[in-house]
RNA sequence: CGCGGGAUAGAGCAGUUGGCAGCUCGCCAGGCCCAUAACCUGGAGGUCGUCGGUUCGAGUCCGACUCCCGCAACCA
């Protein structure tokens, strides 16, 4: 490789209303899992997280709580930053949309878009439900009326706010959705063309700042902050630094964007559409994670059954819950997490599987006092095959399978050791003859795991990089 | 005719160019004893939702149907 190639990936902002959720923390982990591998191949990696933190309902908390909001965006803002830590992430930049360069950069952004003709005001009704004192969107009502106050007509109130061209660009959309591969898996791709063919109206992408001050001020209009969609969206730029330092943004962007599903719309459809209008690349792909649910329920603030990665991390282990939601769940479909399975998989195939297959291999050139020099090398004739398929899987995404072929490798190993049955042999060279091509093969397979269990690849490749492997602490005690 | 996803062994799931049905857990029977009561071998268990079509051959493609589940934009 002549030059270093760039690479650009950033996670959804979550949206600081509540605390950290598992949903989120998956996403991220396979953002993570991406950014690490995308380094091992050399590149330069650009790998941008943060927190939304404008808007109506942040507003509103933050005077629940009785705090300022920017004291409100601090407090919940900093909840997210241990995330970091907690789950091994190596992201390298976190955005906060009330980051003063942000800001700067969402009104240039708004600019652009106003100078393409692609910004306008407009009178419209908005719904508003007396009882709660509070607007309603047609999706939270049920048969035209507020679920809270259904006796209660709601009342139509006109509000003038700015509008985002979004039909203007429905041509173009539908051209860029004819690129392969532009949102995977391709089922979303096929869900937001249908959408975007079925015909698009123009979204509002300003709140009257007399309402809802809690925004970017509008250009050239103090009556007015920039709704927050549209606000948050700008970051996946403005964290590289666009527009001031353009060198950077050059470099990095497009990016390769992840999201939940509900996310789909608002990335792939509005977002394209403001860079088409902005005079911007659209994003180079968007990958569209499935949800979680817990022990089949979905999850929810109000069902109270919310799952919180903190917690886990604590009982667990970053790795073993990064393991859990990489191998267990396959990378774009739904999945469900309970502790039962948790506990199960970790067994199967942290302790019994891996962890096991460590301590036999190690505890075994410890006691014949083996000496060994060995360093990771995927050239190595027996890990081939294992690196063939675990590249195809990791070129689709589809981490679960990666970790599947790993751990076929880690069935073959212990099978090979048994069959082999080194602690039967005398002759010392006959034993080491046996267990050093299984120790290059776990420390292969622990540079294979370094994008999903960073801790875990580091303590191994330490532990067999010694001249004496010495057998040492259990990596994944076993779960009761 | 709103959009989309799912239906594969007792449970949970994988099966992306159509080619003898796989994985994990659980269950039964052996083996081993280096290891984290771990590991290895063998076995029982499936009409791949239903019906029809294409094909030498379909879980995999096409059509119809049944049952579940999300979403239905300006709520971030």
């Amino acid at each position: 490789m002549s030059e270093k190639e760039y690479f650009y990936i950033t996670t959804t902002l979550p949206y600081i209303n509540s605390e950290p959720h598992i949903g989120f923390a998956a996403e991220i982990i396979k953002a993570d899992v991406i950014a690490r591998y995308q380094r091992q191949q050399g590149k330069h990696v650009f790998f941008n997280t943060g927190t939304d933190e404008h808007g109506l309902k942040v507003y509103q908390k933050a005077q629940a709580e009785g705090l300022s909001v920017a004291e409100y965006c601090d407090k919940y803002s900093a909840k997210f930053k241990p995330l970091k830590e907690k789950l091994n992430l190596s992201y390298n930049k976190f955005i906060r949309t009330t980051d003063a360069s942000h800001q700067a950069a969402v009104q240039e952004f708004w600019r652009r878009c106003f100078n393409q003709g692609d910004i306008y005001k407009k009178k419209y009704e908005v719904k508003y439900c007396v009882g709660c004192e509070m607007e309603k969107t047609d999706s939270e009502l049920e048969n035209g009326f507020c679920p809270l106050h259904p006796g209660q007509k709601l009342e139509l109130i006109a509000e003038e706010n700015y509008f985002f061209r979004f039909s203007k660009y429905q041509k173009q959309l539908l051209a860029l959705y004819k690129q392969d591969n532009f949102i995977i898996p391709a089922s979303r791709q096929k869900e937001i063309n249908n959408f975007v063919a079925s015909g698009l109206k123009d979204f509002s992408i300003s709140r009257q700042r007399e309402k809802m001050p809690h925004g970017v001020p509008v250009p050239n209009d103090d009556s007015q902050v920039v709704y927050v969609w549209f606000d948050a969206l700008v970051n996946y730029i403005s964290t590289l630094g666009w527009p001031q330092t353009e060198s950077n943004f050059a470099k990095y962007w497009p990016a390769v964007q992840v999201c939940g599903k509900d996310n789909l719309r608002p990335q792939a459809a509005m977002w394209q559409a403001m860079l088409m209008s902005a005079g911007i690349k659209p994003s180079k792909q968007i990958l569209v994670f499935g949800f979680l649910t817990n022990n089949g329920q979905k999850i929810g603030k109000s069902l109270g059954n919310t799952i919180d990665p903190y917690s886990l991390v604590e009982k667990y282990g970053s790795d073993a819950l990064r393991y859990y939601l990489l191998a267990e769940i396959s990378t774009f479909a739904d999945g469900d997490y309970s502790e039962d399975k948790f506990i199960t998989r970790y067994n199967a195939d942290l302790a019994n599987g891996l962890g096991n297959l460590v301590a036999r291999v190690a505890n075994l050139l410890e006691k014949n006092e083996i000496k060994t020099k060995l360093k990771p090398d995927l050239t190595f004739t027996d890990i081939k095959k294992t690196v063939t398929l675990f590249e195809k899987s990791m070129a689709n995404y589809h981490f679960n399978e990666a970790l599947q072929i790993i751990w076929e490798k880690i069935s073959e190993l212990n099978e090979s050791l048994s069959t082999q049955a080194p602690w039967k042999l005398e002759d010392r060279a006959a034993i080491a003859s046996v267990l050093i091509p299984l120790a290059q093969d776990i420390i292969n397979l622990a540079y294979l795991l370094e994008p999903f269990i960073p801790l875990t690849a580091v303590k191994i490749n330490t532990q067999f990089q010694m001249n004496q492997i010495k057998k040492g602490e259990a990596l994944f005690p076993r779960l009761n």
